[in-house]
DNA sequence: TGGATTCTGATAGACGTCTATCATTTTCAT
DNA sequence: ATGAAAATGATAGACGTCTATCAGAATCCA
């Protein structure tokens, strides 16, 4: 009932233990025949490596870094939060976690002279908020040339040499914001508004498409507005909500993709009281939460930053240990928020 | 720059290696003042026990049970299925997991039985969906002075000494229910009709609680149907709702909070097409899936077996390892699915 | 002050795996 | 068949902690 252990494989196999242990390493100078009947002793015993007493012996660490762009973005330090908070508890499995907050938002150019500069010799793996350009798919390309581990956490880098993605959606989220704005607004017609941060951002002309698609065949009776870009910043936003709000009557709905939801909140708190517009919004920071609270916004979609954290950290440590294995790990869905299940 | 053990700690204390395993695994024999010396040694140095090769060295095993009511309950054999699932990922951190359901549903005294017969020279710790009565809050007591670990899953044993549990909030879902289906009524008047298990399950009294709540306080445009009891049947939930529908042409919404929803989805295909109801489910299962994306179901709220899962996994696994420290849990949250958000 | 009692130290071996080194055997080309 | 090269075996020590045992020191009580 005792777990098998290399000896035990050894003495199956009928080799000895420094063969068993270079087939295990993958280390050469065995033949493949030898390799063969390790295998199948391994495979008959079903003996799995007592992973905790191989790290203990080869001193492993797990040197991990984290990238995120630095500025006001709330969402991003939120994740950084969470991330210093997985730091310490990772203390005790051996793993230690930089965070990186030196590069400006959607400056491909920096992030990429940052990733060329990381050292192999200090750093084990690396997960990046990707800026989805050339320059940084060649800069990850080196750095797994250069033996570092990458992921990519919350904007993807597809076709890069990147080793995984943790995140969400965002054509999907923007359906589902579809699904429910639409469903909240039906029994009247109407305007419908959105406000992005800029259509520049990947994730925000994702979130259009998505929630255009659902509105346009499942709610044809609403009409969509242009959207408002508000830049993420939350006067802005305010303003050209406020300025659409008053110029015209119908709107009954807003959907906002990006940040800069206290102006959101503000720009209807200015409103009359019975003028009913239904809201839903991204990202669950102080502010969304407090309108859901009074009921200024009806719904919150989020994408949880602990849980993309602990993914990310279980992801690369997986990647390190060289897990080729079966068990993927359960995807970061998109979580709805209203103000009775807020956590 | 390397982290500290228990050399250095013994080094930095001036007293041997002896007396610091002494005051690190609490045995007895030595003197407070030593005891102080070496925790001062521990708190300046920042050590941390390296888990792993102290679980190497005293061939620690968790052995978990895991003990589930029988019978066809959709959710419990998803439950089962995570479960195992969990189970042979968790052979390569030395934990081996049972699964028990030989337990009739809401039989308190079977339950009861069952936990007096557990074996503290098998087993360490065990996860019970609880059925809520005094002869289970006494195994759970005895099972605890046998020095087994008990946590509670999916359903709560409050007053018990049960040391911890993992679940959702019946009645924060059922709340989350009425914003939801008040919400997609809106701009209608009419009925909205209730579809339970059984008002004898704890868990549906709550969640009709908290969804009469909101609708009455935030919806009171809508009138609610006294509820139906469809036993988790899928026959008996199908007819009856049939008949109520037939019945009553006023009806614009139905909560659904207990099983059967397959009985649902059938009552509802049979209606004329011009007749839009909405529709609010309890758990993700093949059939209120496929509901969501035949547009008969509008939104399903789930609690996330395979989360309940792997935390009652960890949180059987930290108490027996003592650690009493701060790094709560993430609580298990309700989701919300709606056709363009599902998994 | 003595002896009993309680603390503390020293040491050795274990847990399962890795790494390194050196010795031995097998294989291969010539 | 010979020597070189490749494959395999044997062994020892390490990783950080635990357990057990015995010896030695400090403390206590009478």
């Amino acid at each position: 009932m005792t777990r098998p252990t290399i000896h035990d494989v050894a003495r199956e196999a009928g080799v000895s233990l420094s063969t068993v242990d270079r087939v295990l390493n993958e280390r050469d100078g065995v033949r493949q025949n030898t390799k063969t009947r390790v295998q199948e002793a391994i495979d008959k015993l079903g003996f799995q490596r007592n992973l905790a007493a191989a790290n203990l012996s080869r001193k492993r660490r797990y040197r991990l870094a984290f990238i995120l762009p630095d500025g006001p973005n709330a969402f991003m330090r939120t994740l950084e939060e969470d991330l210093c908070e997985a730091a310490s508890a990772a203390v005790r499995d051996l793993t230690s976690i930089e965070t990186i907050k030196k590069v400006p938002p959607f400056d491909a150019g920096a992030l990429a002279d940052l990733l060329r500069k990381l050292d192999p010799e200090t750093l084990d793996g690396v997960a990046i908020v990707a800026t989805d350009a050339t320059v940084v798919r060649i800069a990850v390309r080196e750095l797994r040339a250069r033996g570092i581990a990458v992921i990519t956490l919350v904007s993807d880098l597809p076709g890069s040499e990147r080793q995984g993605f943790i995140g969400i959606d965002n054509v999907q989220a923007g359906r589902t914001a579809g699904s429910l704005l639409g469903r909240f607004c039906r029994g009247r017609q109407g305007r419908i508004a959105m406000v992005t941060g800029s259509m520049l951002v990947r994730d925000h002309a994702e979130r259009r498409l998505g929630f255009e698609q659902v509105l346009r065949t499942e709610f044809p009776e609403q009409s969509l507005i242009a959207p408002l870009e508000g830049f993420d910043d939350k006067d802005r936003v305010r303003e050209q909500l406020a300025a659409k709000l008053a110029e015209d009557p119908e709107v009954i709905g807003v959907y906002s993709m990006g940040a800069g939801n206290r102006g959101i909140a503000e720009a209807l708190a200015e409103l009359s009281g019975e003028r009913a517009i239904s809201v839903v919004a991204h990202e669950l920071t102080r502010f969304s939460r407090e309108a859901l609270l009074d009921g200024t916004f009806d719904a919150v979609l989020h994408q949880n930053s602990r849980r993309e954290v602990e993914s990310a950290i279980r992801l690369l440590r997986e990647i390190l240990d060289g897990q080729t294995d079966t068990s993927r790990p359960e995807p970061i869905g998109i979580e709805i928020f209203m103000r009775d299940n807020l956590p």
